[in-house]
DNA sequence: CCCATGTCCCAAAGCGCTTTGGATAGCGGC
DNA sequence: GCCGCTATCCAAAGCGCTTTGGGACATGGG
């Protein structure tokens, strides 16, 4: 069934070495026997066996995605399966394996060493970054190769990552609302000790002290993203004294809970009351037309897990590369949820 | 750094041989040198190199999961994520490491052939099964052991499998509502390929048949599951000169599209209108409350994920096992988007 | 006292590949 | 005709583990 490097060069007559480096590509081979070693393992669909090649070489040809799964609140990140399905496209292609460990986050420096120990990867990808987030640090010290998808603000060394430009997407967004003429603005953002949070969240405030607003605790909301989040937040904000004219939602999922508990009041979007949201362009999630539902600050998620898979793969191919980063802008796109503020 | 086993066993001033029976729980080890062993090992965190332990095996102790992404219509079905976060926690607790493989849908084929050709998995997890889906035979041909999440109709071998009873659901559901009296009842349905989607057709004429209804393909539709997808069949079907008075979506998703242009409509939903959706549990979209937003045929897609990977599992560590087959009922839970038709 | 029987350990081969360190042969230059 | 190259190929070691096939020693029955 399955060939081996052994046999393949054994029905041609020729030494494993041969073979190998004939398929490898080193020079050491004539171009005749090179060409009649190619179209042999072309002919039986020869492929070398992953495992006995990176015993061999040393390296694994792998990156490791470790998932913590909080056993508090079950949440699996959404945006992670796009990013996923970008990384996994770049690592197909360049030859790599995906591997992926969905781990009890309280194990989660545990599946780290392990999978150092156990020689299971060149490098890994780091996920939904804290504020303060231990795993930075954990990863240098092991000099295992990351790449970290966002940022984390406290960390002497430096380290790689891409993030998007989230204070300043937000900061923009602010500044449309505010130029809308719109003071009461609410946050409702992710939890607070993940670090994109917490750059939204000072995005905002700028924008707010350009537009000479003192900011309100009681406009400001951390929480789980989910659809009843966004919901609670519009039904009970507007009960206010002096309720939001606008709302900035951290994800799209958010704001369709924040339209809904528009629409239970009876309020339309865009005319009583402005949302703006991220949306991380998610396929299922749509928001496109000549005029999009909502207004956004949109940046591809699937694109980052591309761009952030390819930089982990150089990362891990010349290890001298040093830190890489890279900051996406997100894009401001006007849809039917904003306007002017209305009463 | 990584300790080796040869250095662990020199460390010991004994013979790789024994320390690996000893590890491996063999019984020819003296009860004292076995502790020794353990202790020392654990002292060092040893792990054994992964590649070398499964070259030498020849088992890869590795389940793949090969999800295609179409070109053309680029969704990444976000019920990937909850169905890999189950069976993830099954690996990893049963020390099987999961791998990933995102590619275009037209080479398929041919990354199962590949990780069959470089050994680098022991079996693997087939995603959204068609209608007649070609994998089945391509798998038992390759003699690869795996396990179909979902079913396909027209196979002539027995396979193994892990579904949910679409079709009693969604006629569970239908008849919910045709006895509250419902006979204009659309399906709002996945696309005509996949196979869930024509057993929930299924479900849904058989109900229609017992109550003596005849079924309207105006009312039924299918597409890729999105909230516009939604949305658009609202707005459209009531304005059909026998519109509907309930709908049957095939995803939370979906159904968010369908209450949202019925609150565009100035309908109220449970009221003037009723829904009922498939809900696969997912943490980020809640259904929940003492009265759940939505009627619901609930089912934990990721249930199903830690079930189908213990499946799998049996599979891959006793192959005689022959075809294992699970089918998981979903309940129909009752929540405020369902009342007597109303007009 | 001898041999059979365990018990406990080890040397060495092997998994499928890469890579080092030659070996062989052909070639032109002197 | 010999030398030094270069071009091609190969044998063997090694990656880190498991596993086969003993070997050494103690024990106990005859």
């Amino acid at each position: 069934m399955t060939v081996t490097l052994k046999q393949l060069a054994a029905s041609l007559g020729l030494s494993p070495t041969t073979v190998s480096r004939a398929l490898n590509g080193f020079p050491e081979v004539n171009a005749a026997t090179r060409k009649r070693i190619l179209q042999a393992a072309a002919e039986v669909e020869y492929r070398p066996n992953t495992r006995a090649k990176s015993l061999a070489t040393g390296r694994a040809q792998a990156i490791g995605h470790v998932i913590p799964v909080s056993t508090s609140h079950e949440i699996v990140n959404p945006i992670f399966a796009d990013f996923i399905a970008g990384a996994g496209e770049t690592y197909s292609s360049a030859g790599y394996e995906m591997i992926l460990r969905i781990v009890p986050d309280a194990e989660e420096a545990r599946a780290y060493r392990d999978l150092v120990a156990r020689g299971a990867v060149d490098g890994v990808m780091v996920h939904a970054p804290l504020r303060h987030d231990p795993r930075v640090a954990l990863l240098t010290e092991l000099g295992l190769p990351f790449l970290v998808h966002g940022r984390t603000s406290d960390v002497a060394r430096p380290y790689s990552w891409l993030d998007i430009n989230n204070q300043r997407a937000f900061r923009r967004a602010t500044q449309f609302l505010t130029e809308f003429g719109h003071r009461r603005i609410a946050l409702i953002n992710g939890l607070e000790n993940m670090d994109f949070a917490q750059r939204r969240r000072n995005g905002y405030l700028e924008a707010l002290r350009d537009a000479a607003i003192s900011p309100d605790e009681a406009l400001i909301r951390n929480g789980e993203m989910t659809e009843p989040y966004g919901y609670r937040a519009m039904t009970e904000m507007v009960q206010l004294p002096d309720p939001p004219t606008a709302f900035l939602a951290s994800s799209m999922i958010v704001a369709y809970g924040l339209r809904r508990g528009l629409a239970d009041l009876g309020l339309r979007m865009g005319r009583d009351v402005s949302i703006i949201t991220h949306d991380d362009d998610l396929s299922y999630l749509p928001n496109q037309g000549d005029v999009p539902v909502f207004t956004t600050t949109k940046s591809s998620v699937r694109e980052a897990g591309r761009r952030a898979a390819k930089m982990l793969l150089k990362l891990v191919e010349s290890p001298g590369a040093g830190p890489l980063t890279q900051l996406m802008e997100a894009a401001l796109v006007v849809g039917a949820s904003t306007g002017p503020v209305h009463r």
